[in-house]
DNA sequence: CGTAGGATTGACCCGACTCAAGTTAAGTGG
DNA sequence: CCACTTAACTTGAGTCGGGTCAATCCTACG
């Protein structure tokens, strides 16, 4: 288990890497085009910067927390648990991606969230969350439609372990990983997906013993190689098809 | 499959039978109090009302609707299905939740939405919502709140799916709609919740025979009995514990 | 060179699926 | 009022996907 926010600085003001002038994310083209005053106010509401390692934890079911998080480079995933330590994988947190509204809002965290990878970051001070809705109410869409957006891929995910084949569901996950980290891959591609077996046999709802021997199947069939502990897809519409699914059709999105 | 919106007449104006002052869900214990200023608005946002019967599609994945719905009364629920007609309910819609947010958001349904029960619904205008969000912070504030408790709402289904048995799932499911529907019971208590056990199927993600099977146990143990087309439930303190589910926590909450 | 986390494999079993009949209850038309 | 239909619920038999148990193998790392 991991350590929770304590432990860990979270660096403001000047110790900043990334002011959100110069935002890595932002020139991306699915991300919508802000206002000069809804980029000043995000600047304001951004308290600094977060950075952890790869497998710690970065929120807690049942805490509360006094911060928001965006992804600003790195993958995570967020979980619930069984009291009897059976675990279930919700969604994965990428780039540009929100962490920690249900816990702003509703007060306590309802699911932990854990790094894959070593990631950066923005934190902002939930506090000022109603600040936001009384000047900002463009921007105050933008993290509905986020929510909406999260609340979708839920949907889709529900679908596929409820109603695909074994196959089908691992086919589904790494493709819709992949064709979402296609759209916010910064700087050069990393074509590898830093998750393990198991993280994958707690996505599917499968045992780890048939995710592995479904995987293998993926594997001959050369429309993914393991390698170096993590994902490669080499071969993403064959996936698609395996899993009988149309793709992601987003086109702009806000990033908060 | 249903005719969707187009068919159906939508009340407005003085046909209304329930004006917002003197809504029946209102002055349930659970909803926040509104401001006056909140309740006028909300007054005027919505448009009039809409009748569905039973069996009826309210929505259709794939369309884009000019609607928002408030559920005033009756069960409702939202499925997706895959191209060869494999179907997973999502979720379902009780008094008090907003449907059709996601289309009205993004452009188009990723769902689809029908009746389990004669439904009234409560109907907004799609484009009104950035009035709302400029004018009403309190209430855009609710509607992301809304928005975030559906997305919980969908962990905890995806959990339930992805790591419990198939009868801890099944007393989860009935538990968990049993638990929602007390809250907002107006009038006098219908224990009966008008669900076959293909709705069942389709929740769990079991093949009809299984599921009946499953159901057959509760059966036996005395927890639920079937009847008259429908389910109800006998002692929902032993069906959460063997669901292992811990009840709904929520305190006071919106109602748009 | 030893250890540990992850990936693999085989053997065996059980939960869940499909197929195939029934049964019951609620219409519907004659 | 009865024969016919249809939707929903049951039940049994046989099969198979996916689970558990138990090794084994790899490879990065101290």
């Amino acid at each position: 288990m991991g350590e929770g926010l304590a432990s860990q600085g979270i660096k403001s003001g000047s110790a900043r890497q990334y002011p959100c002038s110069r935002c890595p994310l932002r020139p991306l083209e699915i991300f919508r085009k802000f206002e000069k005053s809804e980029l000043e106010f995000i600047s304001r509401f951004k308290r600094g910067e977060l950075r952890v390692e790869k497998g710690a934890t970065v929120l807690v079911e049942g805490n509360h927390s006094a911060h928001l998080f965006t992804v600003l480079f790195g993958l995570g995933f967020r979980y619930k648990l069984l009291t009897d330590g059976r675990r279930q994988i919700l969604n994965y947190l990428l780039p540009g991606d929100l962490i920690g509204l249900q816990g702003s809002l509703m007060g306590e965290m309802q699911h932990s969230v854990e790094a894959l990878s070593p990631m950066l970051l923005c934190v902002f001070e939930r506090e000022h969350l109603p600040t936001l809705y009384r000047n900002h109410p463009g921007l105050a869409y933008d993290i509905t439609w986020i929510a909406s957006r999260e609340e979708q891929m839920l949907d889709e995910n529900l679908l596929s372990i409820g109603r695909r084949t074994a196959l089908e569901r691992a086919a589904y996950l790494i493709a819709f990983i992949r064709a979402r980290a296609a759209k916010v891959e910064v700087g050069k591609v990393n074509a590898q997906l830093p998750i393990t077996q198991q993280h994958v046999a707690d996505t599917l709802g499968l045992s780890l013993v048939h995710t592995n021997k479904t995987l293998r199947k993926l594997i001959e069939k050369k429309l993914i190689v393991w390698r170096d502990g993590g994902c490669e897809v080499l071969d993403i519409d064959a996936l698609m098809k395996v899993a009988r699914w149309e793709g992601l059709q987003e086109r702009l999105r806000p990033l908060v």
